[in-house]
Parts: C-alpha cells; sequence; structure tokens
RNA sequence: GCGGGUGUAGCUCAGUUGGUUAGAGCACCAGUUUGUGGCACUGGGGGUCGUGGGUUCGAUUCCCAUCACUCGCCCCA
C-alpha cells in the first residue's frame, strides 16, 4: 500500500531538478531549430499504436499497459511518442500545414521488467520533424540530438552510430534475401533468432548470440540491398555530419524494431548504463501516416531519448535558486516580516521563512535549504527599522536598515 | 516473459553457526553556546530484521511462497 507499482518511482526534489534540467535544456535547443513544444494525451486509443508500431513487436505483444473504460473502449498508456504524435498531426488537419516541428516531454509506459535506467513509467524528450523528406532534414534532427547531449557534458560518454534501411522497396528486397538466407540455417539459430525470422528478420542481425554472429557475418548486407534512391540519401545524410564534424560510425547491424521506420536509423549509445546502451535513439518514418489511414506518406524525421538515462549520465550536480531565509524572532517581528517576505518575492527574490523553533535550529535550516544569507529580525532590530543579514558562505553580517535590505541583496548576488 | 543475486534504523552497512533488551557510521533532535549555521564534544529519539505462511520449546537467522530492487537475456529510450 505504502509502495509504488513496480517499476514507477516518486522523483524527490534532488532527483527532480535534474529532470526539469534535462527538459529544460533539450527543449532550449529544440528552440533554436524551431521546434515548438506540444504535448498530446498519455492514453490513447490502442490502435493509435496497436496498428503502428507493427502486430508483432515486442511493445505491442507484451509491453503495452491496455486496458478498457466503462464503454469498453480499449485504450493504452503510451509506450513511446512518435505515433501520438502523429494522430495529433492528423486529428488537428495540419497535414496541411507542413512541414511541423514538433518538441515534447513527458511520462511513456511500458510493461517490462525493471532494471537500472529501465522503469516501466520512465519519461522521454523528443523532436519529431514531419513532413520535410529531404535528407537535410536528418542531419538536422541529429545534429540538434548532438547539440542536446553537448549541453549536457555528455558527448564524451556517447557514440553515434548510424545505418540506412533504405526505402520500402529496398527493405523488402533486403527482407526477402535474410529470410531465404536464414532458413537453410534455421536449426541453428539460437531459440530468440528462429523466433525472429518469423517475426522481424531484420532483428537476427543485432543478435548477441556468438553462434547467431557468426551466421550474421556471411549474411547478405543490408547495403548491398538498397538501391540508388537509398544509396544516395544516406550518402548525404552522411555529408551532413561530415560537414559539421558531428563523429558517427556506420553500423550495418543497427536496425530499429518498429515497422514505420525506413531510411536513416541512428542510436547514441553509451557503455555506462549497463545492458541499456540506447540514450537516444530515432529515424525516419515516411510511412506511418499510411499506416494510421491517411492517404498519402508524411516524410518524418525524429528522436527521444530516455531521460532517467540521461540524468543517470550526469556528472554535475543541478542547483536550484539559492533563497533568501527570513528569520523572524517574536510575534511583532513576524507580522513585520510577512509584508517583507512578500514584498522581496515580487521584486523576484526567493525567500525562505523559518517561523519556529531556536535560532540555531533555524540557521541549520537555512543552510539546510542552501540559502545565501539569513535576515534575522527581532525585537531589538524591529524597534531601530533594521535587520541582521548575515551571508552563509563567509559568515559576514551587517545590520542595515531595512529601507535597503533589497539593494543589499543585489550586491551579494 | 526467462535465468542469477539481494532485501536489518531515513541512508550506507555490520551481526545473529536458531536462544534474554538487534549494532555502527552518516542523517535527525537536544545540550555545551538563555539571539547566530557549517567544526568539535556529550546525550537522545528512531527498527513489524521486505511481507505472508511453515518447521521449532524458541525464527531476524532454516524452508516455501510473495513483493520490491538489482545483474544478465529478450526488447528498448
Amino acid at each position: 500500500m505504502l509502495q509504488t507499482f513496480r517499476g514507477t518511482h516518486d522523483h524527490l526534489p534532488d532527483v527532480a531538478v535534474r529532470y526539469d534540467y534535462i527538459i529544460k535544456v533539450a527543449q532550449h535547443w529544440a528552440g533554436l531549430y524551431g521546434y515548438n513544444l506540444v504535448s498530446t494525451p498519455i492514453f490513447e486509443y490502442a490502435d493509435v499504436f496497436s496498428r503502428t508500431l507493427g502486430d508483432t513487436s515486442d511493445i505491442v505483444t507484451k509491453e503495452m499497459f491496455v486496458f478498457e473504460d466503462r464503454h469498453g473502449d480499449k485504450l493504452v498508456l503510451r509506450p513511446e511518442g512518435t505515433a501520438g504524435l502523429m494522430r495529433c498531426l492528423l486529428s488537428n488537419g495540419l497535414m496541411h500545414q507542413l512541414p511541423q516541428k514538433y518538441f515534447y516531454a513527458g511520462p511513456m509506459f511500458r510493461y517490462e521488467r525493471p532494471q537500472k535506467g529501465r522503469t516501466r513509467q520512465f519519461h522521454q524528450i523528443g523532436v519529431e520533424f514531419m513532413g520535410e523528406a529531404s535528407p537535410l532534414s536528418d542531419g538536422e534532427a541529429i545534429t540538434l540530438a548532438w547539440d542536446v547531449l553537448g549541453a549536457l557534458g555528455l558527448k564524451n560518454k556517447v557514440a553515434l552510430h548510424i545505418n540506412s534501411l533504405g526505402d520500402t522497396e529496398s527493405r523488402q528486397a533486403y527482407r526477402g534475401l535474410l529470410v531465404e538466407y536464414f532458413s537453410d540455417f534455421k536449426s541453428e539459430l539460437s531459440p530468440d533468432s528462429q523466433e525472429r525470422l518469423l517475426k522481424n528478420p531484420l532483428r537476427i542481425l543485432d543478435s548477441k548470440d556468438p553462434k547467431d554472429q557468426a551466421l550474421v557475418a556471411k549474411a547478405p548486407s543490408l547495403e548491398g540491398s538498397l538501391n540508388n534512391l537509398s544509396k544516395d540519401f544516406f550518402a548525404r545524410v552522411l555529408e551532413s555530419l561530415d560537414l559539421l564534424k558531428i563523429p558517427y560510425s556506420i553500423n550495418p547491424r543497427l536496425v530499429r524494431g518498429l515497422d514505420y521506420y525506413c531510411h536513416t536509423a541512428f542510436e547514441f549509445v553509451t557503455d555506462t548504463l549497463g545492458a541499456q546502451s540506447a540514450v537516444l535513439a530515432g529515424g525516419r518514418y515516411d510511412r506511418l501516416a499510411l499506416m494510421m489511414g491517411h492517404k498519402e506518406p508524411i516524410p518524418s524525421i525524429g528522436w527521444a531519448a530516455g531521460i532517467e538515462r540521461l540524468e543517470l549520465m550526469l556528472d554535475q550536480p543541478v542547483l536550484g535558486a539559492r533563497p533568501l531565509s527570513l528569520i523572524p524572532i517574536g510575534e511583532a517581528a513576524e507580522r513585520k516580516v510577512l509584508g517583507l517576505a512578500h514584498d522581496l518575492r515580487l521584486s523576484n527574490i526567493s525567500v525562505v521563512m523559518a517561523p519556529s523553533g531556536n535560532l540555531k535550529s533555524r540557521m541549520k535550516y537555512a543552510n539546510k535549504v542552501n540559502a545565501q544569507a539569513v535576515l534575522i529580525l527581532g525585537e531589538d532590530e524591529l524597534q531601530k527599522g533594521t535587520a541582521v543579514l548575515k551571508e552563509l558562505d563567509n559568515g559576514n553580517q551587517q545590520e542595515i536598515p531595512l529601507s535597503q535590505i533589497k539593494d543589499a541583496l543585489k550586491r551579494l548576488s
């Protein structure tokens, strides 16, 4: 009863401030690229996800929190952001005003076994660039990701892996070749990969099983199946990265799990989070709109990053604003201090009151809330119309007239 | 969903080869300082030994189940 549900957590202030910091940094940079903040409901009709993510994807088959409302409508807590945003675009008729660039942040839900960096309610920041087919938009989206990671001080902890899945024609051709190849060795594949052969053959490529990898080494390459259009598209994405000197490595085994991806697939990976290597990942999803019933494709590119994972990687502590601690002594001072505190707050100064306890414990409290200074107002000071201002970092203290407090505080910061 | 590890105070952990009142450090509270924090000293409060059941004269300790966390697999951010 007093325990949170498996895989969900409270975010106490020291953690919450770090989440908030990550979101603010990402939103700031997304703004510089013209992405606008949007938010969509955290639950949707189940079809929004089950029809678009792929009937055989793990997310749909075993990881969605599905429930029915009182009318028997099937609903699902969103397991990812992209499908909901595409639904949002179509619902609001915004396909007539393309392109659209969106930034979002919020909780996602997957019914998984929790691990470090993996929770059942987790949080993502993400961007979607919808209605733009140029490979320049892929390059730009990846550059934004690189800038966000850089602003968070994580560049030296991540590596960019990138690959191309090709357009639909290339991808389907390759899938055929791959199934043909692996079918000959079916009994030699790991049980997991035998399953993949049926559901998602591309996934066999990044199997961790050594025997699978031996077979993969001789398998036909994805690159070999790319048609000229796909090859050219990929080359132009890479060119963007080269021009901006963003380091990457082409990973021919990088594939995406969800059905709607094509062309560019990329991941920023880390080795600092145990089994969870992907920190930020995304790709192009030109066909998603079609899968949602729209009559033509809406070429789009996007990515999402796990806030939990980013937070675990942050080195430096995130500090909040340092308040002024107000300490009134005696009832008359308490009355006086109410107005003073309000006045200071109206001047954009953070003020924390410590109205009870002995002076010593109130000083300690000021320390605990990381106050920059305390303002002590007792009987003597009240009569003189002054207060004692003490800086906590160096212990300096002086008695100043109440009328000069704002100026004195401004001099401190 | 599969396999391994862990679960003792708010936190980090000792401990009990089954036996009276379960310990430490940090944190918290109070005092040394009747209006001055961070340091030091002294004292104090705080524990269903994850939960439920079983074995036993007796279980925090052994057994089973369950929950949570954790490591790996699957998958993914």
